[in-house]
DNA sequence: CATTTTACTAAACAGTGTTCATTATATTTG
DNA sequence: CAAATATAATGAACACTGTTTAGTAAAATG
């Protein structure tokens, strides 16, 4: 019985097809102004089935959205090879940011949008996609608490806060919250807020 | 001819009716669930009367924010009179969060959604209201900076960072991305991020 | 009073997310 | 192979959305 697991491939492969026209669309014109009937448009299938794949808007956003974290961790791994955890964090903050104002979509459904989170509330789910990515964090965060190699305070209460500083730059960044710095200096000032920020933990020997 | 007067006068009390039935309704049942035909029912209009004296949503929704501010404003012009800068600087951040969480729809509206800024950009205006009460912000960094009370660093990159810090700490509760930590223990956790940073900015003696 | 200006609205347009009865296709069974 | 069944896909509809426009009622003007 070999066909039922083709069918089960080919919902996988249908499934897919739908995550990645909607993820081409949310690039090329925003997630805002992509309809689902502009998503079955692409794939030429009637927006009715879409609705056989994905229950509602709200988790086909989730599944985009889950797309993110994963281009995201990819891109964290490789840094996870540097023995210096403060280097490290360091680099993790420039790939974050990196990776934000690459990909503002993505961004902006992992981070900013309801809908995804909405989604997983209805279907009282783990938001694993996201502590994975936040426990990279945390350990690193961790791991230079061990080392004495930044400032002493509760380990949660720091990945915290490098969290929501970065987050909170590229965020008002992304919805355009920053206009009282003009616009091409921002990058420099992303850089210096971020140095700064690491003189300022980093334990005096 | 006192009529064109009281005319000019109606037509800004009719702004303002359909301005506070708008946060009124986003206050009730969130900002994405009020269409402009729940505005309109709720004042006993018609749907089209609203774009007679609004241009678009996202000049209703300028308006709504621009409302926010003010309150906002009001509730930081108090704080200006504590003469210690540091102190000032650090009441400022409590009320912000205070802010946050007291009037979540007009915290989005002012820092999250991008309806508002639409506006602005459409018409090319100046962000006056965002820059004022930024300003309050930059003034007082920069005053515990000369007065030497935080560590040396350039203003803007100082003010800039700060901002980034709360405002992620805040929309990232608002947005539902703190889930990896109890909702209970966050207000706990928001403070001890505070108290962190001042220590972490303020200048050893 | 007649005329013009102003204030308002009903109705329509084009779009949205979503549902469901119906049809076409594919698989299984006799 | 043909008939019966299960699966996949859709057209059409529903209840919304923001917005525009033609037409009407009321107020101001001469």
């Amino acid at each position: 019985m070999g066909i039922i697991e083709r069918k089960e491939r080919e919902k996988q492969e249908m499934k897919n097809l739908i995550l990645e026209a909607a993820s081409r669309l949310f690039q090329e014109q925003g997630y805002e102004k992509t309809s689902i009937r502009n998503i079955a448009e692409r794939i030429e299938y009637s927006p009715a089935t879409i609705y056989l794949y994905y229950k509602d808007k709200d988790e086909l956003f989730y599944g985009v959205h889950e797309k993110g974290f994963e281009l995201l961790f990819e891109e964290m791994k490789p840094l996870m090879n540097i023995a210096d955890p403060l280097e490290r964090l360091r680099k993790m903050g420039d790939t974050y940011v990196r990776f934000a104002f690459e990909h503002p979509d993505y961004y902006d459904l992992m981070f900013i949008v309801s809908a995804p989170i909405e989604n997983l509330h209805k279907h009282n789910e783990e938001w694993d996609c996201g502590l994975q990515n936040f426990c990279l964090l945390r350990d690193t965060v961790a791991e230079c608490l061990e080392k004495q190699l930044i400032k002493p305070v509760e380990p949660d209460i720091a990945a915290m806060s490098i969290f929501s500083f970065v987050h909170g730059m590229v965020s008002l960044t992304i919805r355009n919250r920053f206009i009282m710095f003009p616009k091409e200096q921002l990058p420099k000032m992303f850089e210096a807020s971020m140095d700064n920020m690491m003189n300022l933990i980093t334990a005096s020997p």
